[in-house]
DNA sequence: TATTGTTATACTCTATAACTATA
DNA sequence: TATAGTTATAGAGTATAACAATA
């Protein structure tokens, strides 16, 4: 017999994911980035400079909200605004010298208490563990029909 | 060759799990509970009443920020407090009549989307889904040591 | 002294609304 | 008309601090 109904496993699942999410908040540092703060400096790391709108799509949150997330970063000199050559209305976030410095010990730093964490784990487990991460991040971003 | 870093598989991890959670904020409607709420909710009517103090540590955040959603919730008529039988200082929180059959309906209209979504994955996804929400749980409840 | 709970205040993250400028 | 961005305001979901009552 099923032990559990699909509910009872989307609400465990949620209850986890919360959970994680407040344990991560939790444990950083003061002068620790933000989750989503963490996420813009390795996307644009990872795939060069980007307009706050792409930021923001690629994130799930609203250019205005991106917008909030730029001007924080940028006051502390992570990333910096420069205009896109041909378009007027466009303006190109990029990493500072001082971000991409940042970033590579950040590396190194950040979620330290979850890498020990996953290092205690067995390899099955960590694999299934990266791997439905593949598969949440296809659940968030699939389309409402 | 292994092609990614752990560093790399932790934030791709924690970039889905942002993404999947705003989207579930984003996709519920206005007269909804907050994930929080729900997960206060669900315990509740599985686990029968409990205290505030031994929700907040359930769900990972302070007594102090639990006894705000335990108000909203009382202010809905979703859940009322009644004193402890032998220790004057605890209340004792439990579902109202209307909470238990919210509850009900609630069962079928949360998170719609996302169920409709997993109902599109492979039987195998699904199972590799739920099998790391136990593994992400018993991560972020791990006691730093 | 430790635990439970309350109240007050503030911070982080994100949203909505209204606007300007450019395409 | 659509897109990019800014500014202002507001809301949800937490946190910290200070306190009162009970164990």
């Amino acid at each position: 017999m099923p032990s559990k109904t699909l509910e009872q496993d989307i609400t465990e699942l949620m209850h986890a994911v919360g959970l994680l999410v407040r344990r991560t908040r939790n444990e950083s540092c003061a002068d620790e980035l933000s989750m989503t703060e963490s996420m813009v400096m390795s996307r644009l790391a990872n795939d060069g400079p980007a307009t706050t709108a792409a930021l923001a799509r690629a994130e799930g949150i609203k250019p205005q909200s991106m917008g909030t997330t730029i001007t924080a970063l940028e006051e502390m000199d992570i990333v910096k605004r420069t205009p896109h050559a041909t378009d007027g209305r466009q303006m190109l976030i990029e990493l500072t010298p001082k971000g991409l410095e940042l970033r590579k010990k950040n590396r190194a730093a950040k979620q330290i208490w979850l890498s020990r964490a996953i290092a205690e784990l067995s390899p099955e487990e960590r694999d299934a563990l990266f791997n439905a991460a593949g598969i949440i991040k296809r659940l968030a971003e699939k389309p409402t029909k």
